[in-house]
DNA sequence: GTCTATATGGAGATAGAC
DNA sequence: GTCTATCTCCATATAGAC
């Protein structure tokens, strides 16, 4: 039976490294699921038999991403840059990086905002990916020996991760070449990003900050 | 011949409407271009006549909207509202209760972030509705006998849109009853809002108004 | 448990009737 | 120009072979 287990775990790593060659290729949408089985010598049900949709390989890629991209992240938060931006510009370079070759690909998880939808990076089925992600937020926060304001400061790591969703949503359809607008999107507002959170432990921004705090709590607290 | 445009304008809209009927009664994938041919009485081929997809069906009823919309909202401007955070208070709740009994179906166009897909509140295809759609704010903002921040000023209508367009996508994934979870939501995010375009006057907040411009330019600019 | 052959039903395309 | 009948290709489902 070992025999068994091991002939199945080959034929799903063909399916899916076929798929994503093709959808490296031609694109997501472009690639039939027909040509998948073709081109990986099975037939049409054993595609199916071990990826129940086609979305199914797009969020068995994003998984096997999120463990190839785990030691990297560690490798770059075990570095000692000098502060927080300075580690969230490696954090989230590092990610653009790595998605590089499969940036078209990424565009069929972005486009998906419906949190009801498996492939959307708020979806249920994504939760487990997303909360891993959301850590080494904490981990580039905590990194610090400043202290945030102690009502803020349980948020910061989510607000963080939504900021990155957004400058990755940006790149995977920045046409620009290169996407070096991407890039210096991620220049301009990252000094922004960090400023505004040193400015929230000043006295003054103390009423902002209570406002900001009770949205939050409002954002991912009940119903 | 006028009556050939005629019966073709009545053959059009009969369509559009049975089909936004399927739309709300069903939700936008649950219900069939087959279905909604049979249910007009025309052939399927009739309904790509006049809509060239499903999506083009939801972008036609977007476009209806707004057309009916822009009477309310100039209403609403019109109306002596105390400041700028009741007048856009005014103006998102009034799109809202608008869209209510067709919640569902704009789901189908927030679904999309992709600005190459038309049904993208960002794509070419919804320019014109998008430009329309600002300069609601724009004229929010003109109101005020407050001078904004030169700079910082031409961005604003753009930030406010961009600001209502994440509200209505909130809303209409919102699963609590009534939605009230996205009105709690701008209860407590547009104090924020307009605060920040407050404080963004001050002497002190200069170099962090700076770096937002710049931001704006890099977003808005040329490749 | 793994996989094949075949079926279903839908989006969209198209040839041509009127 | 308006519309019908029909076709193609696709994602997904399923019965059952091995």
């Amino acid at each position: 039976m070992t025999t068994k287990t091991q002939k199945s775990e080959e034929t799903r790593a063909l399916i899916l490294s076929t798929a994503l060659a093709l959808f490296r290729e031609q694109g997501f949408e472009k690639t039939t699921m027909r040509e998948i089985a073709a081109e990986a010598d099975v037939a049409l049900g054993a595609t199916y038999y071990y990826f129940s949709s086609k979305d199914a390989l797009v969020l068995a890629f994003y998984a096997q991403s999120q463990a190839e991209l785990e030691p990297l992240l560690a490798e770059v938060l075990a570095r000692k840059h000098k502060n927080l931006q300075a580690r969230l510009h490696a954090l989230i370079t590092t990610k653009l990086e790595y998605f590089q070759p499969n940036r078209s690909l990424l565009s069929a998880l972005a486009a998906h905002t419906d949190p009801g939808h498996s492939l959307s990076p708020f979806s249920e089925d994504s939760r487990a990916i997303r909360e891993r992600d959301i850590q080494s937020f904490q981990q580039a926060l905590d990194a610090d020996k400043v202290k945030y304001p102690a009502d803020l400061a349980p948020h910061l790591p989510a607000v963080l991760w939504i900021y990155q969703m957004g400058i990755i949503l940006y790149w995977v359809y920045d046409q620009s070449p290169g996407q070096r607008r991407t890039f210096r999107l991620l220049e301009k507002s990252l000094p922004i990003v960090t400023r505004l959170i040193q400015l929230s432990t000043l006295p003054l921004m103390k009423p902002l900050r209570k406002l900001t705090v009770e949205l939050l709590d409002a954002i991912y607290g009940p119903d």
